[in-house]
DNA sequence: GCGTATTCGTGAATCCATGCACAACTGAAG
DNA sequence: CTTCAGTTGTGCATGGATTCACGAATACGC
């Protein structure tokens, strides 16, 4: 019903609108807050449509009404819950990156297979083993998991995850992941995304060369 | 010319064809490297249409002439060079995730304002200030960057890491970079992704109680 | 050699996302 | 009150990616 990338522009949205509240601007058009998110003008308006938010004719729209509807649309009335597979580098990265970052989500178990982890705490989240998944998730009612396991892991855990009632996955372990229905699958491949940069790199080279415009090397 | 996502796909069949080769197949049906992709058959064989490799009908592709040619067409023929900016939780991680994953690409050097970090080496990468930034990315002829900084830096440090010559962009920021000519960019929104599996899962959520279908929750 | 079943390559159709353009509306200035 | 510059909301066109569907080609069994 509602296109994907739109949700992901709106939580970008959110993170420019708390600036600019911070900023004490109170009302903005649709064409600033485009600007700040290197979009379409006509793009920011449709989005917003999604919300059921009008701004005026002239007016703009109002920065804290806007704010709360995206907050609203965005996000649960009730907590949500996320867990986390695979407390390696990445795996403390991203509970670092995802710490306090959210009023209504949080990251409320961490899992993994190594003993000398399971006990700790990282980033203020207690690790478990991962044994304990089904019982963990099932008790704290958590719906979302994120998979930063090795890839021969993964598909493993992904299914303890949903066996275990989990509605969404965000994975981060090279391989995709299957979707049984009722569950959304998020695949984020790291190693896709440098090897796509590095290859249109070289072709911005290529084009830059050509061209003569030209940077220093 | 070529499509991104074809580009993506590429590097994903690469992963999937080494696991192949090395379970001892010769030859592969798009349907099967499909499957394992979790993609359609007709995208497999337009994917690699666009190397210019050729199955035969009834016969499938030939593994390893599959593997070479996404080689030769995903990777550059000169050794390409990778700079990372922001050694924090993030930066390190994939400072890890990155190091000896490929052949002819690699992270050669990282740069952190923390005089803490500077000298020392992260996954054999070794550290410098970013007042170092324009002359080691000179010097050792880095054409990609990646930015792991706080969103505030970010800007920035892509001005810097432009102006220095560099052609593609990977940034991990929760901010979308512009694009100036002649430069790709990639922007991976970490952030937004979770925002995304949340929305989606609350989605599935929902329509697994309609429908009746569900999960223990 | 011949028929059959299977697969490749690709034109055409479909779908989704994006951008353009304009009518409708508003607020301010004269 | 009237005019006018400026903005919103949205129908329409564009474009890119995905899927369908089918002709052409091939291996295999007999």
């Amino acid at each position: 019903m509602v296109p994907e990338k739109t949700i992901e522009r709106l939580s970008l949205y959110r993170r420019i609108l708390l600036q600019v509240r911070a900023e004490g601007a109170a009302m903005i058009f649709s064409h600033q807050l485009a600007a700040m998110a290197r979009v379409n003008a006509a793009q920011v308006r449709r989005d917003i449509m999604q919300l059921g938010c009008v701004g005026v004719p002239n007016g703009g729209y109002d920065a804290g009404d806007l704010l709360d509807s995206i907050d609203e649309f965005l996000y649960p009335p009730t907590f949500q819950k996320v867990a986390l597979v695979g407390v390696g580098n990445l795996g403390r990265a991203l509970l670092a990156h995802f710490a306090g970052r959210w009023r209504r989500l949080s990251v409320r178990a961490a899992f993994d297979k190594d003993p000398a982890k399971v006990g700790r705490e990282f980033s203020g989240c207690p690790c478990h083993a991962v044994e304990a998944l089904p019982r963990v998730v099932s008790e704290l009612g958590i719906s979302i998991g994120i998979i930063a396991t090795p890839a021969a892991q993964a598909e493993n855990v992904a299914e303890l995850l949903c066996d275990a009632g989990v509605r969404g996955l965000l994975n981060f372990a090279p391989v995709r992941l299957p979707g049984p229905t009722h569950v959304y699958i998020e695949n984020v491949d790291l190693t896709s995304a440098l090897d796509k940069v590095a290859f249109f790199a070289r072709q911005c080279e290529r084009e830059a060369l050509a061209s003569g415009a030209g940077g220093t090397r």
